[in-house]
DNA sequence: GCGTTACGAGTCTGACCCGTATCGTATTGC
DNA sequence: GCAATACGATACGGGTCAGACTCGTAACGC
């Protein structure tokens, strides 16, 4: 919570304190309005007031403005990065790619494709989305590494690239619908499979 | 032109013609402002004509309102597409995987991310983009299909899949700037290099 | 020249929104 | 009880914008 009060540390202060559940239905307005279809810019605090049932000095309280307060919403998004087993690379690589744009909270996928171009934007917003993605890359580089000490995958491959070649046609297919004929549920195992073995004759 | 007055097939109606210059200048106001960071939705009428140094009225006599202005104007920024060479699959596929998000409009590429939202709200949009790719699909299942009828590629490969594979690095590289890291002037062949052989030991 | 239509510029009404302030009320520590 | 701070609700001034409208002017066919 960036830009809130801390509550923790705090050597507690006189007068009510802030209510708790204005924090949780003030965040859950927000990303309810935007899954719904609002746009970022579109957002407003005085539908979020609204339709957490808070008055807006609610939300002023607590937070500078729109930005701030989404920062804060978006962090609540995120959820929890898969696992790998760590038995077989190619299951492992199955795995991650099939987590890309999967989170925990089914409103993220509806709200995903809204951040592309704030992201462009706004070098904050930038350092949000990398911040977010850097770990499960991080993730993905490990997997590959083993699989290179593993002498399952080759030694001279480029890493960096390997994974923008795993994690891209998942990326375009959940947030882009990049081509409405391809098969969401199946497509993490065919690219894997096609990565690791090639497209040549040989 | 789906929304404008058609001028062509008319049988010339009295009083003063459309201008030619206003139609133009709208257009080009319209991606001007949008390249220069304005997302579709903060895009005002009033700043557009503003920009083109036209009246309101002027803009509202040839279209509906904002959404059919951005469709025709989206339609001006879609450029020519890349012509592969035909000689070898590889140097075809490198050609038009450097050509994906590169239009002949420098503004095109400022404007990409902002489609990324409305193509998932919007049933017309949606269908914009996909008459827009479509065609580039299609160039690029001809050269794989050309490459497996020759011999250079696996007759056993899913094309639909591969195409998301050289596709989809390239665009989350463009659009999202999914890695920073990623040299994006060499990607092409280096993507095309990696899905050919595979990242397997064999 | 005359009717017709378009032009740029501007006005006007009605939305919607921001961010602040002010109600009366509720909840805390002292 | 009392000061302090919170609450939801609402009002406020200031801003932007959509669309419809009005000017005086310009370009066309007849």
């Amino acid at each position: 919570m960036s830009d809130m009060t801390s509550t923790a540390d705090a050597p507690r202060s006189p007068g009510r304190p802030r209510s708790v559940r204005a924090d949780e239905a003030i965040i859950e307005a927000t990303l309810d309005l935007l899954a719904e279809g609002s746009t970022i810019e579109a957002l407003s605090i005085e539908a979020i007031a609204a339709r957490a049932g808070v008055g807006k000095a609610t939300i002023y309280r607590r937070w500078a403005g729109k930005d701030a307060l989404l920062l804060d919403a978006l962090r609540r998004l995120k959820g929890v990065m898969a696992q790998p087993a760590g038995h077989s690379v190619r299951d492992d690589l199955v795995l991650l790619v099939g987590a890309i744009g999967k989170n925990v909270d089914p409103r993220a996928a509806k709200i995903m494709p809204c951040l592309a171009p704030a992201v462009n934007r706004s070098a904050d917003q930038f350092q949000l989305y990398q911040n977010i993605i850097s770990p499960r890359r991080q993730l993905m580089r490990e997997v590959l590494r083993r699989g290179i000490d593993e002498g399952v995958l080759r030694a001279d491959i480029d890493v960096e690239v390997t994974m923008a070649l795993l994690t891209g046609p998942m990326l375009i297919q959940r947030v882009l619908q990049w081509n409405p004929d391809l098969d969401e549920q199946t497509l993490p195992e065919r690219v894997v499979d096609a990565v690791l073995e090639g497209i040549q004759v040989r």
